[in-house]
DNA sequence: TTGCTTTTTCGTACGCCGTACAATACTGTG
DNA sequence: CACAGTATTGTACGGCGTACGAAAAAGCAA
């Protein structure tokens, strides 16, 4: 029934790849289903299997089409190249938070696309600048990665249990935790200042790019 | 009431959890369904729901258990505390890949469980012993934390891709990477040399570790 | 025992999901 | 016009999580 397809101007890959994206950014990962993405563009969910290997396939194609919006237009090679990388991982940072529900399709896929590796070749210009060997230089991309897509995505976690966590009024028997048992962390929570999860994420990266630099000097001639 | 005993305990959340753990250990994280793990438990499916919330709570749970497990009995208090930190990562990596499919979970979920809190504790003492001060240390943690879940987390898929890929035809050596687009990238192939995951790891690790101690020198007071 | 209450199990059913398969419609050639 | 792609779709299968309420099992009081 319904024969109206009068004349779309043909259903192309990229349109499917932004409307999932659309998709996903409104209502979150879990409403991510072949089925409705075809709804919201108007056709039968089968047509998305002529221009998508699988749902699997469709997640990298987002996933390489998110990273290709990270933005290098603040990179000014004459700065300090460890002020690059910390703005890097800031660019990288923002675009993720662009399309929060997004993240935890990167740590679930694996696949090497042009998008996703592009990031990553600017990351390791800086560090070749910043004097890292090869070795030393893919150790601190993978590092640095892990740090920025983890802290991410539990920032991404942490607002949507905040969103969850409506009306439930709290039931002190069960969740089992005694600060009792565990005096460092109290102490941690009793007198850490607290920091802004921006601000958590900037220290936390400017760390990082210090460390490894630290560590190479330290390896190449302790000393200096 | 205050009913003493209750009944017969023919299923127990902990048989539940248990079973889960062996369940995905052997079959994957796809596999878990709560009707292939009741048909596992001989039991029917909706019986689970007795002593488990639902899905996802289950996967709390499994988190926490696998957690439990992680090792602390190689740590000795008299040791370099950079020393022990890195032991300790590496008690968290191990117990981790004992366990590979569940590494996902811990990704996805974000519950604060007694388990999960363990090995934080333990790092929290570790680094108060190293002279970080509560902000630094609970920024230490989290960084390490990402660290170690997030490499294992992509050695896990690494080798799932690996599996996947039986039979299939040629790739011209395991880079993968096609053209020359990406010359640093290329650079960084050809030149590094190839450390084991293992290997890699443990360089990561302790350059985070140095590197955290040492981005506090600096503050605290610059030299060098 | 008998009955009652609480704890534990399960059968059925609903609405979703991904996608294999084969049939269809549409479009551009000759 | 016919024909060979290209693009779209309807139907159907097997799976999923779990809401709901009935049923069984186990303890307790008489």
């Amino acid at each position: 029934m319904s024969p109206r397809t009068a004349n779309t101007p043909v259903l192309t890959r990229a349109q499917i790849v932004a409307a999932a994206i659309a998709l996903v950014d409104r209502d979150g990962l879990a409403a991510l289903s072949m089925r409705r993405l075809a709804a919201e563009l108007g056709v039968g969910p089968m047509t998305l299997y002529y221009h998508v290997p699988d749902k699997a396939g469709l997640e990298d194609l987002i996933f390489d089409a998110v990273m290709g919006e990270v933005d290098f237009s603040g990179d000014d090679p004459s700065l300090d190249p460890e002020e690059r990388a910390v703005a890097l991982g800031h660019a990288l940072r923002s675009t993720l938070l662009a399309h929060p529900h997004t993240v935890p399709i990167t740590l679930s896929r694996s696949a090497r696309t042009p998008g996703q590796l592009r990031p990553v070749e600017a990351m390791l210009g800086i560090l070749y600048e910043m004097g890292l060997e090869p070795t030393d230089a893919i150790a601190a991309v993978d590092v640095i990665g892990q740090y920025v897509f983890g802290t991410t995505l539990a920032y991404v976690n942490h607002v949507a249990d905040q969103d969850a966590a409506e009306g439930a009024p709290e039931t002190g028997g069960d969740s089992g935790v005694e600060p009792a048992d565990f005096p460092h962390l109290a102490r941690a929570i009793a007198e850490s200042e607290y920091l802004g999860w921006d601000e958590m994420f900037d220290r936390g990266l400017r760390a990082l790019v210090r460390g490894l630099v630290v560590d190479r000097l330290d390896r190449d001639g302790p000393h200096r």
